[in-house]
DNA sequence: CGTCCGGTTGTAAGCGTTTTCAATTGTGCT
DNA sequence: AGCACAATTGAAAACGCTTACAACCGGACG
């Protein structure tokens, strides 16, 4: 019993002999182990959970996969669970007492969550954002929003449009970050921020083809906007063709993410790479599993900013800058 | 101990006094139980599995977020499994003893495969394809081909090319289906398919920039693309706008799928709608799970031309036509 | 030839539930 | 009060592994 479990998994202090027979025997039986057994027997369940708001995402899409690729090369399992609403349960629910490890993407556990976490015996790292006190692999979201608005204020743009995500929905840092580092770009500008320029695109096409529609809709519009995500800004897009807005002749447009599809469109964008965050959050999280008491790592990605075609100098902006050329 | 384990689940034939007593317990103690022992116990995993190809279609990424949804509404985990090139060996491997049923989405098992999981007594539900012996949740990807071309057909054009994928990369009916339809629509005109005009894109956006390139290097170049998913018309559009081709002034463009940017570029499609498929593949899984008996359910979801931008008449066949007319 | 030791194999005690079945309690009748 | 019977509770046997530990085996060494 013991043996054909050694032999099994490969473990030394097996004969290579016995081992064949165990082989064969394995073969010949067609004997296939209960995993719930041995995640019983051994106290440790061979699963990771991946936790993000949502799977539709471009971004978690390729988190998520480039985990699974990883994880499964370690012959862990992946367990997806998806944050909806009602968070905090679900995802002390979702990984309660049957994961090893999870990896979540892109929101920020609550103190409730963390506690649980901690009382499950759970080790985490987070993807996408900085977390101080579990490993994280991140990206500065303040500087790319920064990298974005200061673009657009470079081109001349002085009335920008910020079409983000409600904190409230998304429980993630990630839409107020990027938001800051609008504001900074601004305020090195000396341009003073208008909240009414800030609205709600849900992380969706359509919430990006609402968004930039309420914004048009001001008396006041911008000539420019960031949508913090390239799906975002894809709904930008759409609206204005059937609204027969000109992009960039009247609307500048600054994506997020570098979607395979902001080339097809020519969406300038802040380029970050999903692929690779995830791969290495994975290889942190089995780092932590390995050694639990290892102090936490911080694997920062960068950002580029990608200028394509949605993003042009500002007519009126810029002869507001030829004026105060002028007048010095 | 078995009382606790009944009030806990929900059981009857408990008291309403002693299941409180129960709950007060377990808040007290902030005890969770141990999943893993009671699937050993229960010998059923609680879990299911979603087998795809990758994860990063749009696709299956409509398709995994939708059973996860599903399957978590019904206290179900999900496990993803991508299969790779070692197909055979992932998905047996991957099911082996953990799951309770499997959604397997776009894959066709081989005969491997389908005893293997017969022998473990795991059901699985076909999404995307139709499965002769097990249930499937399919659409019927022969229309669908001859949806496109004979929309194509009908616009004049006479050569076009098929970007799809190799059977070998991706063991899925799908490609070999629709260009069955392909050439279906192609025969219904009378017109003879050329072999040289089917292309792989391997159901990216990258993939479908080389195959349109090598398209339209023919000597004889195709005047219409029918590109098997919107993700490969992605890269033809991409790739026709960096090489200057004008779409559809020169090149007429049907895409599959109706992803979720399709509006946004313009690109006319066949529409399908994986998510309804997810969710109706996952309740049928979930009835064979509680009925397994039962026999197999084939549940169809309708494919619907959408007409935009991206198709136009021919001029060159147009020409033909009323040549032919005149010729009457 | 006996002893020691490293390597290998076997034994058996869990792991934390579920579930069967027996024991107990409570209820409604006569 | 006594009885039959249903509802509830409790005891204990799985479930199929892992792993600590004991037992064994054979070669090196004194």
């Amino acid at each position: 019993m013991a043996t054909v479990s050694r032999a099994m998994r490969g473990l030394p202090n097996v004969s290579p002999a016995t081992r064949a027979k165990v082989m064969a025997g394995i073969a010949e039986l067609e004997f296939t182990p209960d995993r719930n057994a041995a995640r019983l027997a051994a106290g440790r369940s061979g699963t990771i959970a991946v936790a993000a708001a949502s799977l539709q995402l471009w971004y978690t899409a390729r988190v998520v996969s480039a985990v699974e690729a990883v994880l499964t090369a370690e012959a862990q399992d992946v367990l997806v669970i998806t944050l909806g609403d009602g968070t905090a349960a679900s995802l002390v629910g979702g990984v309660a007492r049957r994961v090893d490890g999870v990896i979540i993407v892109d929101v920020v556990p609550d103190e409730f969550e963390r506690s649980s976490l901690r009382a499950m015996r759970v080790p985490w790292v987070l993807a996408g954002c900085r977390d101080e006190e579990a490993s994280s692999v991140w990206i500065d979201n303040v500087e790319g929003g920064r990298m974005a608005t200061r673009h657009l204020v470079e081109l001349g743009h002085r009335r920008i449009g910020v079409i983000g995500g409600a904190p409230t929905r998304v429980r993630s840092t990630t839409p107020e970050e990027r938001l800051q580092g609008h504001a900074a770009a601004l305020a090195e500008a000396g341009i003073e921020i208008d909240p009414a320029l800030v609205v709600d695109g849900n992380f969706s096409v359509d919430g990006g083809m609402e968004a930039v529609r309420a914004l048009l809709r001001m008396d006041d519009p911008p000539t420019a906007v960031f949508a913090m995500s390239d799906e975002m800004a894809f709904g930008v897009i759409q609206a204005c063709r059937e609204d027969a807005v000109d992009i960039p002749g009247r609307l500048s447009l600054v994506g997020f993410d570098d979607h395979d599809l902001a080339r097809t469109v020519g969406l300038t964008t802040v380029r970050q790479d999903p692929s690779a965050m995830a791969v290495s959050a994975a290889r942190t999280l089995l780092d932590l599993l390995a050694a639990p008491d290892r102090d936490p790592v911080h694997t920062e990605f960068e950002l580029e900013l990608v200028v394509r075609r949605t993003t042009e100098r500002n007519s009126a902006g810029a002869s507001v800058d030829r004026l105060r050329d002028r007048l010095k």
